[in-house]
DNA sequence: TATTGTTATACTCTATAACTATA
DNA sequence: TATAGTTATAGAGTATAACAATA
Protein backbone atom coordinates (compact mmCIF):
# COMPACT_ATOMS: atom_id res chain seq x y z
CA UNK A 1 0.00 0.00 0.00
CA UNK A 2 1.40 3.24 -1.17
CA UNK A 3 2.09 6.19 1.29
CA UNK A 4 -0.49 8.98 0.63
CA UNK A 5 2.02 11.78 1.51
CA UNK A 6 5.11 10.33 0.01
CA UNK A 7 3.48 8.03 -2.59
CA UNK A 8 6.16 6.02 -2.48
CA UNK A 9 5.33 2.07 -1.42
CA UNK A 10 5.77 1.60 1.64
CA UNK A 11 7.84 -1.45 1.28
CA UNK A 12 11.12 0.07 -0.40
CA UNK A 13 11.32 0.04 -4.09
CA UNK A 14 13.15 3.08 -5.44
CA UNK A 15 13.75 3.77 -8.72
CA UNK A 16 17.51 3.93 -9.53
CA UNK A 17 16.79 3.56 -13.06
CA UNK A 18 18.98 6.44 -13.90
CA UNK A 19 22.00 5.00 -12.15
CA UNK A 20 21.92 1.51 -13.31
CA UNK A 21 23.49 2.03 -16.26
CA UNK A 22 26.62 3.24 -14.90
CA UNK A 23 29.70 0.90 -14.21
CA UNK A 24 30.95 2.89 -11.23
CA UNK A 25 27.63 2.67 -9.24
CA UNK A 26 27.39 -1.10 -10.15
CA UNK A 27 30.71 -1.55 -8.62
CA UNK A 28 30.57 0.13 -6.17
CA UNK A 29 27.69 -1.57 -4.91
CA UNK A 30 29.26 -5.21 -5.41
CA UNK A 31 32.86 -4.43 -4.71
CA UNK A 32 31.23 -3.07 -1.07
CA UNK A 33 29.35 -6.32 -0.66
CA UNK A 34 32.48 -8.48 -1.43
CA UNK A 35 34.30 -6.24 0.24
CA UNK A 36 31.78 -6.91 3.74
CA UNK A 37 31.79 -11.00 3.11
CA UNK A 38 35.61 -10.97 1.88
CA UNK A 39 36.60 -9.49 5.59
CA UNK A 40 34.48 -12.01 7.49
CA UNK A 41 36.13 -15.10 5.43
CA UNK A 42 39.28 -13.75 6.21
CA UNK A 43 38.69 -12.94 10.32
CA UNK A 44 39.64 -15.98 11.60
CA UNK A 45 42.91 -15.63 10.40
CA UNK A 46 43.25 -11.97 11.73
CA UNK A 47 43.77 -10.39 8.09
CA UNK A 48 42.13 -8.11 6.34
CA UNK A 49 42.04 -7.64 2.31
CA UNK A 50 45.00 -5.44 2.32
CA UNK A 51 47.11 -7.92 4.42
CA UNK A 52 46.02 -10.84 2.87
CA UNK A 53 47.27 -9.22 -0.51
CA UNK A 54 50.71 -8.05 0.78
CA UNK A 55 51.20 -11.39 2.46
CA UNK A 56 50.17 -12.87 -0.70
CA UNK A 57 52.55 -11.02 -3.16
CA UNK A 58 55.63 -11.30 -0.47
CA UNK A 59 55.09 -15.03 -0.68
CA UNK A 60 55.01 -15.25 -4.02
CA UNK A 61 57.67 -13.23 -4.36
CA UNK A 62 60.81 -13.24 -2.16
CA UNK A 63 63.02 -10.71 -1.66
CA UNK A 64 60.11 -8.27 -2.86
CA UNK A 65 61.03 -4.63 -1.50
CA UNK A 66 58.46 -2.31 -0.25
CA UNK A 67 58.20 -0.03 -2.73
CA UNK A 68 57.78 -2.93 -5.38
CA UNK A 69 55.57 -3.93 -2.96
CA UNK A 70 53.39 -0.76 -2.74
CA UNK A 71 53.19 -0.25 -6.54
CA UNK A 72 52.38 -3.66 -6.97
CA UNK A 73 49.28 -2.76 -4.61
CA UNK A 74 48.31 0.26 -6.36
CA UNK A 75 48.88 2.27 -3.19
CA UNK A 76 51.36 5.04 -1.06
CA UNK A 77 54.27 3.55 -0.26
CA UNK A 78 53.08 5.35 3.28
CA UNK A 79 50.29 3.34 3.49
CA UNK A 80 52.32 0.11 3.64
CA UNK A 81 54.22 0.68 6.37
CA UNK A 82 51.62 -0.60 9.03
CA UNK A 83 50.53 -3.08 7.16
CA UNK A 84 54.42 -4.64 6.59
CA UNK A 85 55.07 -3.84 10.61
CA UNK A 86 51.99 -5.88 11.30
CA UNK A 87 52.83 -8.84 8.82
CA UNK A 88 56.13 -8.31 10.76
CA UNK A 89 54.79 -8.50 14.07
CA UNK A 90 53.45 -11.55 13.71
CA UNK A 91 56.40 -13.45 12.13
CA UNK A 92 54.27 -14.12 8.99
CA UNK A 93 57.24 -11.92 6.77
CA UNK A 94 60.64 -10.83 7.50
CA UNK A 95 62.13 -7.42 6.76
CA UNK A 96 65.84 -7.42 6.09
CA UNK A 97 68.66 -4.66 4.81
CA UNK A 98 69.55 -5.37 1.52
CA UNK A 99 73.09 -5.50 1.26
CA UNK A 100 73.59 -3.77 -1.60
CA UNK A 101 70.89 -0.71 -1.37
CA UNK A 102 71.33 0.12 2.19
CA UNK A 103 68.07 2.47 1.56
CA UNK A 104 65.72 -0.43 1.43
CA UNK A 105 64.46 -3.83 2.84
CA UNK A 106 63.74 -7.20 1.45
CA UNK A 107 60.46 -8.88 2.19
CA UNK A 108 60.21 -12.47 2.91
CA UNK A 109 57.33 -14.83 3.72
CA UNK A 110 58.22 -17.00 6.98
CA UNK A 111 57.08 -20.32 6.88
CA UNK A 112 54.14 -19.57 9.58
CA UNK A 113 53.29 -16.75 6.90
CA UNK A 114 53.52 -19.58 4.09
CA UNK A 115 51.38 -21.75 6.04
CA UNK A 116 48.77 -18.91 7.24
CA UNK A 117 48.72 -17.48 3.36
CA UNK A 118 48.15 -21.13 2.14
CA UNK A 119 44.75 -21.72 4.79
CA UNK A 120 43.66 -18.01 4.16
CA UNK A 121 43.77 -18.47 0.31
CA UNK A 122 41.87 -21.71 0.52
CA UNK A 123 39.17 -19.63 2.48
CA UNK A 124 39.35 -17.03 0.12
CA UNK A 125 38.73 -19.43 -2.83
CA UNK A 126 35.96 -20.96 -0.89
CA UNK A 127 34.30 -17.63 -0.28
CA UNK A 128 34.87 -16.63 -3.78
CA UNK A 129 33.06 -20.12 -5.05
CA UNK A 130 29.95 -19.32 -2.51
CA UNK A 131 30.15 -15.42 -3.60
CA UNK A 132 30.40 -16.67 -7.72
CA UNK A 133 27.99 -19.30 -7.43
CA UNK A 134 25.36 -19.76 -10.21
CA UNK A 135 27.41 -17.06 -12.23
CA UNK A 136 28.05 -18.23 -15.49
CA UNK A 137 31.76 -18.68 -16.03
CA UNK A 138 32.46 -17.26 -18.84
CA UNK A 139 30.26 -14.42 -17.43
CA UNK A 140 32.88 -13.98 -14.72
CA UNK A 141 35.92 -14.51 -16.96
CA UNK A 142 34.49 -11.93 -18.91
CA UNK A 143 33.74 -9.81 -16.11
CA UNK A 144 37.20 -10.13 -14.61
CA UNK A 145 38.86 -8.77 -17.69
CA UNK A 146 36.58 -5.65 -18.22
CA UNK A 147 37.82 -5.18 -15.23
CA UNK A 148 41.51 -5.16 -16.21
CA UNK A 149 41.12 -3.49 -19.33
CA UNK A 150 39.63 -0.55 -17.38
CA UNK A 151 42.57 -0.51 -15.03
CA UNK A 152 44.91 -0.83 -17.66
CA UNK A 153 43.29 2.08 -19.14
CA UNK A 154 43.23 4.60 -16.73
CA UNK A 155 47.11 3.92 -16.02
CA UNK A 156 47.44 4.78 -20.16
CA UNK A 157 45.28 8.12 -20.10
CA UNK B 1 68.83 -6.63 -15.32
CA UNK B 2 68.03 -8.41 -12.36
CA UNK B 3 69.25 -6.82 -8.71
CA UNK B 4 71.49 -9.73 -7.51
CA UNK B 5 70.39 -8.81 -3.85
CA UNK B 6 66.98 -9.50 -4.50
CA UNK B 7 67.09 -11.38 -7.68
CA UNK B 8 64.21 -9.53 -8.74
CA UNK B 9 64.50 -7.23 -12.01
CA UNK B 10 65.26 -3.67 -11.17
CA UNK B 11 62.06 -2.60 -13.41
CA UNK B 12 59.06 -3.44 -11.09
CA UNK B 13 57.66 -6.88 -12.56
CA UNK B 14 55.86 -8.20 -9.59
CA UNK B 15 54.32 -11.41 -9.97
CA UNK B 16 50.80 -11.54 -8.41
CA UNK B 17 49.58 -15.06 -10.36
CA UNK B 18 47.88 -16.18 -6.80
CA UNK B 19 45.95 -13.51 -6.79
CA UNK B 20 45.06 -12.22 -10.38
CA UNK B 21 42.19 -14.91 -10.23
CA UNK B 22 40.29 -13.45 -7.22
CA UNK B 23 37.55 -11.60 -8.39
CA UNK B 24 37.88 -9.50 -5.08
CA UNK B 25 41.27 -8.38 -5.82
CA UNK B 26 40.41 -7.69 -9.47
CA UNK B 27 37.15 -5.38 -8.61
CA UNK B 28 39.37 -3.64 -5.87
CA UNK B 29 41.97 -2.80 -7.95
CA UNK B 30 39.30 -1.40 -11.04
CA UNK B 31 37.29 0.19 -8.43
CA UNK B 32 39.66 1.95 -6.99
CA UNK B 33 41.06 3.52 -10.22
CA UNK B 34 37.25 4.60 -11.27
CA UNK B 35 36.42 6.17 -7.98
CA UNK B 36 39.71 8.27 -8.72
CA UNK B 37 38.63 9.30 -12.03
CA UNK B 38 35.12 9.90 -11.16
CA UNK B 39 35.93 11.78 -8.50
CA UNK B 40 37.87 14.44 -10.90
CA UNK B 41 34.72 14.43 -13.24
CA UNK B 42 32.36 15.27 -10.65
CA UNK B 43 34.93 18.57 -8.88
CA UNK B 44 33.30 20.67 -11.42
CA UNK B 45 30.05 19.80 -9.98
CA UNK B 46 31.47 19.74 -6.11
CA UNK B 47 29.95 16.78 -5.93
CA UNK B 48 31.47 13.12 -4.74
CA UNK B 49 30.08 9.51 -5.91
CA UNK B 50 28.41 9.64 -2.58
CA UNK B 51 26.35 13.09 -2.96
CA UNK B 52 25.82 12.30 -6.54
CA UNK B 53 24.35 8.90 -6.27
CA UNK B 54 22.12 10.77 -3.04
CA UNK B 55 21.20 13.98 -5.58
CA UNK B 56 20.24 10.93 -8.64
CA UNK B 57 17.79 9.16 -6.26
CA UNK B 58 16.10 11.85 -4.92
CA UNK B 59 16.02 13.14 -8.53
CA UNK B 60 14.30 10.37 -9.59
CA UNK B 61 12.33 9.60 -6.35
CA UNK B 62 10.54 12.86 -5.70
CA UNK B 63 9.05 12.66 -1.75
CA UNK B 64 11.85 9.78 -0.88
CA UNK B 65 12.66 9.37 2.73
CA UNK B 66 16.34 9.22 4.35
CA UNK B 67 15.88 5.99 6.02
CA UNK B 68 14.39 4.61 1.61
CA UNK B 69 17.69 6.61 0.46
CA UNK B 70 19.90 4.73 2.96
CA UNK B 71 18.57 1.52 1.81
CA UNK B 72 18.91 2.47 -2.09
CA UNK B 73 22.32 3.48 -1.75
CA UNK B 74 23.17 -0.18 0.43
CA UNK B 75 24.41 2.61 3.66
CA UNK B 76 24.09 3.13 6.64
CA UNK B 77 21.72 5.81 8.56
CA UNK B 78 24.06 7.84 10.09
CA UNK B 79 26.42 8.09 7.63
CA UNK B 80 23.75 9.69 5.26
CA UNK B 81 22.88 12.90 7.51
CA UNK B 82 26.02 14.76 6.30
CA UNK B 83 25.53 13.82 2.51
CA UNK B 84 21.68 15.16 2.73
CA UNK B 85 22.72 18.07 4.91
CA UNK B 86 25.18 19.21 2.18
CA UNK B 87 22.43 19.12 -0.46
CA UNK B 88 19.66 21.12 1.52
CA UNK B 89 22.57 23.22 2.22
CA UNK B 90 23.43 23.84 -1.06
CA UNK B 91 19.75 23.64 -2.01
CA UNK B 92 19.39 21.04 -3.87
CA UNK B 93 17.34 19.27 -2.28
CA UNK B 94 14.52 20.00 -0.25
CA UNK B 95 13.60 18.24 3.45
CA UNK B 96 10.43 18.49 4.54
CA UNK B 97 8.82 16.68 7.26
CA UNK B 98 5.81 13.89 6.50
CA UNK B 99 2.43 15.01 7.85
CA UNK B 100 1.13 11.29 8.01
CA UNK B 101 4.59 10.60 9.87
CA UNK B 102 6.23 13.24 12.01
CA UNK B 103 9.24 11.25 12.84
CA UNK B 104 10.21 11.24 8.65
CA UNK B 105 11.33 13.54 6.43
CA UNK B 106 10.58 13.94 2.75
CA UNK B 107 13.18 14.73 0.27
CA UNK B 108 12.74 16.78 -2.92
CA UNK B 109 15.31 17.55 -5.76
CA UNK B 110 15.06 21.88 -6.33
CA UNK B 111 15.12 23.04 -9.59
CA UNK B 112 18.90 23.82 -9.24
CA UNK B 113 19.70 20.35 -8.14
CA UNK B 114 17.54 18.96 -10.77
CA UNK B 115 19.70 21.01 -13.16
CA UNK B 116 23.12 20.45 -11.67
CA UNK B 117 22.45 16.82 -11.76
CA UNK B 118 21.32 16.79 -15.20
CA UNK B 119 24.96 18.22 -15.85
CA UNK B 120 26.94 16.35 -13.54
CA UNK B 121 25.43 12.90 -15.15
CA UNK B 122 26.29 14.39 -18.43
CA UNK B 123 29.86 14.79 -17.22
CA UNK B 124 29.10 11.28 -16.11
CA UNK B 125 28.25 9.45 -19.19
CA UNK B 126 31.46 10.99 -20.89
CA UNK B 127 33.54 9.96 -18.31
CA UNK B 128 32.70 6.41 -18.95
CA UNK B 129 32.39 6.47 -22.21
CA UNK B 130 36.26 7.40 -22.02
CA UNK B 131 36.77 4.74 -19.33
CA UNK B 132 35.01 2.33 -21.55
CA UNK B 133 36.53 3.25 -24.89
CA UNK B 134 37.66 0.28 -26.71
CA UNK B 135 35.85 -2.20 -23.79
CA UNK B 136 33.51 -4.40 -26.39
CA UNK B 137 29.89 -3.54 -25.50
CA UNK B 138 29.25 -7.06 -24.63
CA UNK B 139 32.06 -7.67 -22.11
CA UNK B 140 30.21 -4.29 -20.72
CA UNK B 141 27.30 -5.37 -20.44
CA UNK B 142 28.56 -8.91 -19.49
CA UNK B 143 30.33 -7.54 -16.24
CA UNK B 144 27.70 -5.51 -15.28
CA UNK B 145 25.22 -8.37 -15.34
CA UNK B 146 28.04 -10.25 -12.97
CA UNK B 147 28.24 -7.40 -10.42
CA UNK B 148 24.56 -7.40 -9.88
CA UNK B 149 24.53 -10.90 -9.73
CA UNK B 150 27.00 -11.34 -7.27
CA UNK B 151 25.27 -8.01 -5.06
CA UNK B 152 21.89 -9.86 -5.09
CA UNK B 153 23.21 -13.27 -4.04
CA UNK B 154 25.01 -11.63 -1.48
CA UNK B 155 21.37 -10.33 0.03
CA UNK B 156 20.07 -13.73 0.07
CA UNK B 157 23.23 -15.76 1.57
C1' DT C 1 7.89 -1.59 21.67
C1' DA C 2 9.47 -0.17 17.11
C1' DT C 3 11.01 3.32 13.84
C1' DT C 4 13.13 7.92 12.01
C1' DG C 5 16.63 10.63 12.18
C1' DT C 6 20.51 12.19 14.98
C1' DT C 7 24.90 12.38 17.73
C1' DA C 8 29.10 10.55 19.06
C1' DT C 9 32.60 7.71 18.01
C1' DA C 10 35.89 4.59 15.91
C1' DC C 11 38.09 2.03 12.32
C1' DT C 12 39.88 1.40 7.73
C1' DC C 13 41.67 2.99 3.47
C1' DT C 14 43.73 6.55 1.00
C1' DA C 15 46.71 10.62 -0.16
C1' DT C 16 50.17 14.42 0.47
C1' DA C 17 54.09 16.83 2.49
C1' DA C 18 58.17 16.72 4.80
C1' DC C 19 61.71 14.24 7.05
C1' DT C 20 66.10 10.59 7.43
C1' DA C 21 69.37 7.85 5.59
C1' DT C 22 71.30 6.36 2.05
C1' DA C 23 72.65 6.37 -3.06
C1' DT D 1 69.89 15.34 -6.71
C1' DA D 2 67.21 11.25 -6.40
C1' DT D 3 65.36 7.18 -3.99
C1' DA D 4 63.63 3.98 0.11
C1' DG D 5 61.29 4.12 3.87
C1' DT D 6 59.18 6.83 7.58
C1' DT D 7 56.37 10.23 10.23
C1' DA D 8 52.66 13.23 10.66
C1' DT D 9 48.46 14.46 9.18
C1' DA D 10 44.08 14.88 6.88
C1' DG D 11 40.07 13.39 4.43
C1' DA D 12 36.61 10.17 2.95
C1' DG D 13 33.74 6.10 3.63
C1' DT D 14 31.84 2.89 6.66
C1' DA D 15 29.86 0.83 10.96
C1' DT D 16 27.89 0.51 15.76
C1' DA D 17 25.68 2.15 20.00
C1' DA D 18 22.77 5.20 22.21
C1' DC D 19 19.57 8.95 22.18
C1' DA D 20 15.11 12.03 21.31
C1' DA D 21 10.91 12.37 19.05
C1' DT D 22 7.25 10.06 17.25
C1' DA D 23 4.46 6.02 15.94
Amino acid sequence: MPDPATNLPEAVTVDDTALRAYFGYRMKRCFNAIQADLAQALKPFELRMLTFTALALVVENPGLRQSQLAEAMDVERPNLVTVVEELVRRDLITRDRVPTDRRAYSLEATAAGKRLFADAAAAVEAHEKTLLAGLDPQLRAGAIEAMHHIEKGRQRG
